[in-house]
DNA sequence: TGCGCCATGTAACATGTTACATGATTAT
DNA sequence: ATAATCATGTAACATGTTACATGGCGCA
């Protein structure tokens, strides 16, 4: 499971609580998981019932408890085994591709309408994600750590600019198609 | 569901046999789906009990029968109603950012034999697509309906050759750092 | 002899989303 | 009053993957 890694990433930095994570999930573009709590609360207590990781119970004055979870050795172990795996290739769930290849059934407005929005959207998000990516979810505790996590940030913005280019660029050529 | 109408736009262009689909979830960069038996043949069951599509049955000689199917007037409208939808904004599922963004605990030469093998993986699945590119997976009945194909397969290879550029970039700033 | 293609399907499991449930505190 | 934040969790559902099952034909 790809959340398990996520989350043992995360306690490698630093302790947290399950809902500090869901937080970080919901909050940054990388860990993309929808702020899940189901997946979270279960993730968390399978990892330590396999004992990579530990936790304590923090009591606090006029909120509920806090379980607050810390890698163990096992933990970091795991972690560093999934770091030299074959990386993964990137998967793409991009269901507006398979619309627009139906969408010549739409008469020419709605088509560029539906671009438009498109665009719209994703230059949305692109800013939204522009503006997260000041927020401190990441370490940088060496020159080299900073680097990577500049890449990882770079990498989400530079897809959003692909997908503006390539959208703006097919709405040009489908003007040209009308004169 | 999006698998759904992957496959009302199929039949929109001509029936197909639940192996027929399968065989192009599989082959095609498109249709991301691994070529998965238990989801097509249960969707289109579904399909076809919900009136969206007929189906005939082909006996053929020496060979297992097939099930042909169609679609209804309704699920020619279900298309049609779906394509007016505004966009989904699409999701990319990126464990290998995730990977780097820990891998500062790896020494430089593993961390470049990661990278290393990532852009020989996206170079090789560039590759494919392309050569996929040429089979005939979709229609082009009009000159608007090849551009907006094209747009699409336009859109996954730009997207392999993004993520190279990423990587080589990445490698040379990594080489940079160690002098 | 064994594998791949044709063509259907099922079982078991893994992963992911939405909504619900509790209950005090603080901000609008 | 109402919503948001803190903090835990569960139930129900939706989606996706892997492996298994059948059985004849043709190829190496």
């Amino acid at each position: 499971m790809t959340l398990e890694y996520a989350i043992l990433g995360l306690l490698s930095w630093k302790p947290f609580s399950g809902y500090d994570l869901k937080k970080i999930f919901s909050d940054s573009p990388i860990y993309y998981w929808s702020g899940n709590n189901n997946q979270i609360y279960r993730t968390l207590l399978s990892l330590y019932e396999d004992g990579l990781v530990s936790r304590t119970v923090e009591e606090q004055e006029n909120l509920p408890a806090k379980k607050m979870y810390t890698l163990t050795q096992a933990g970091q172990q795991m972690l560093e085994n999934w770091l030299r795996l074959a990386p993964e290739l990137p998967q793409r769930k991009h269901a507006f591709l398979l619309q627009l290849g139906w969408a010549d059934l739409l008469p020419a407005e709605e088509l560029d309408h539906l671009l438009s929005l498109y665009e719209e959207e994703v230059t949305a998000l692109a800013m939204i994600t522009g503006a997260q990516k000041k927020l401190p979810f990441y370490p940088a505790r060496t020159r080299r750590e900073h680097v990577l996590w500049q890449a990882v940030h770079t990498n989400l913005d530079g897809y959003y600019q692909y997908e503006i280019q390539w959208v703006k660029n097919l709405r040009q050529q489908l003007a040209a198609l009308d004169h």
